[in-house]
DNA sequence: TACTAGTGTTCCACGTGGCGGGACGTTCGG
DNA sequence: CCGAACGTCCCGCCACGTGGAACACTAGTA
């Protein structure tokens, strides 16, 4: 029933390699590239390159200024029409409004693709100077963040295969390496519905998170993270599964994917 | 000086094609689409269009469940990572959030592509039940909208193209279809630097657009919009400019495009 | 000025990989 | 029981993508 098939019945080159190029853009914070550049993160042959990027500037993906190309609003219209994505945000942002509302930290939604996390959202009031590592649209690994273990809970294949490819890599004096630990802290999560980062994706920076389900699977988590002292884990645990709970609500109202 | 090339080396057939398949999803509000959808909106040959399928979804371009397709959340990662896009909306958001405090009506965010306008960002309080025709990675005539008027005053050519292939189709009965009129309109705009639209886009909706300038170039525009009582055109007029200098303004401290 | 190392662009013979008509299996509604 | 509409699969043909190599241009260095 409604399974996604994980076949590989090997994508026309070509296109593969398009899509290669389309990633050259979403890694780093470089974000104007030129064909060296690209060449470069791709490993592609120059000529090959160039014309591949002639193409894709031709059909507006990207777009190019002098030596320099950048992706191009054709990319951002798809990307708008992604529909996983409008229908979980669509949902989510009301409750996300009001933990922001209540906690005045930052408020990130988010899902998992492969062994990392995509964050599809993120709300924090009136562009504080705080960086996070987190960005609408970036990725970070599963394992380090609250919302990463919240849906590892409930993805135990994922998990076994981050930790069988040995992928637990500190990125903190924190971080969890320890396969053992960090199966124990899924299966406190899986009972409280909560999980937790102190410091282990980036110093000074602490986080609870909890995941969104549906039909008992975790589709989605929302996490409220902070400076690690304004993180008060009791309190703010109660808010974001009240939040959880309305948003499960909102989802399944509509017919569930 | 940074010109965007507009030439038409032929892209690669097989490439066209399958942006031809991305684009099927982003028309009309049906978002999951079959095979047979897909042959129909894009009259590409059964098999074909079949492989192409396929290579999408393994490079996960798109999504499939059963017999149904979907974007995938790699073309929403992608998206985001649109820097013209991003630039806009991190310099204008603030300034949008000010004028909906002040104005509590649907606030817009619009750029020119093509002879249409693509909808960047949207605030709208608390999720009203007024369905706008407008959506973010949306479209709509250029000529018909607040936004788009604003920004075809300041692209003459594209006015004169929009004007030459008789595009202008009444969507209201107070649609402007008379070239003339139009061009007296963009006149005004240019000299007063607010563009407005009565009914002419949806009846009962009136809207106060101006454009976001930069080099004497309009990149953007922003508009206030909602029911045609509430809508007090000098006084959003002033409100609406001042956002517009202020994001003139954030916009000039980082290096323009 | 000459030289080098880095760019972006163009060309073209080669043979791989995309092409699509058509056959097949399945699921509907009548 | 049949036809219609759908998704899947096959396979010979040959267009089309391939990428090495030559070219052009701009620094930066000596």
């Amino acid at each position: 029933m409604g399974q996604v098939d994980e076949t590989n019945p090997e994508p026309a080159e070509l296109l593969s390699r398009c899509f290669d190029i389309l990633d050259a853009f979403c890694r780093g914070p470089a974000e104007k590239l030129t064909l060296a550049d690209i060449t470069r993160r791709t490993s592609l042959p120059k000529s090959t390159a160039h014309r591949l990027l002639a193409s894709l500037v031709s059909l507006g993906a990207l777009e190019r200024t002098g030596p320099a190309y950048q992706l191009g609003l054709r990319m951002f219209e798809i990307g708008e029409h992604v529909t996983r994505k409008r229908d979980l945000r669509e949902a989510a942002l009301p409750f996300m409004e009001d933990l922001y509302e209540v906690t005045h930290q930052t408020v990130h939604l988010a899902v998992l693709d492969g062994t990392e996390v995509l964050y599809i959202e993120r709300i924090q009031g009136h562009q504080k100077q705080r960086q996070l590592a987190s960005r609408v649209g970036g990725r970070l690994p599963a394992y380090s963040t609250g919302v990463g273990k919240a849906l590892l809970a409930f993805n135990p294949q994922t998990a076994a295969q981050i930790i069988k490819t040995g992928r637990l890599q500190a990125r903190t004096p924190y971080t969890i390496t320890n396969p053992k630990l960090l199966l124990e802290e899924l299966a406190a999560t899986r009972k409280t519905l909560l999980a937790f980062d102190r410091d282990e994706n980036a110093l000074g920076i602490h986080c609870v998170a909890t995941p969104i389900l549906a039909n008992n699977q975790a589709v989605a988590a929302i996490s409220v993270t902070g400076p690690a002292n304004t993180i008060q884990e009791e309190r703010i645990g109660s808010a974001i599964r009240t939040a959880a709970l309305g948003i499960e609500r909102t989802l399944g109202t509509n017919p569930p994917t």
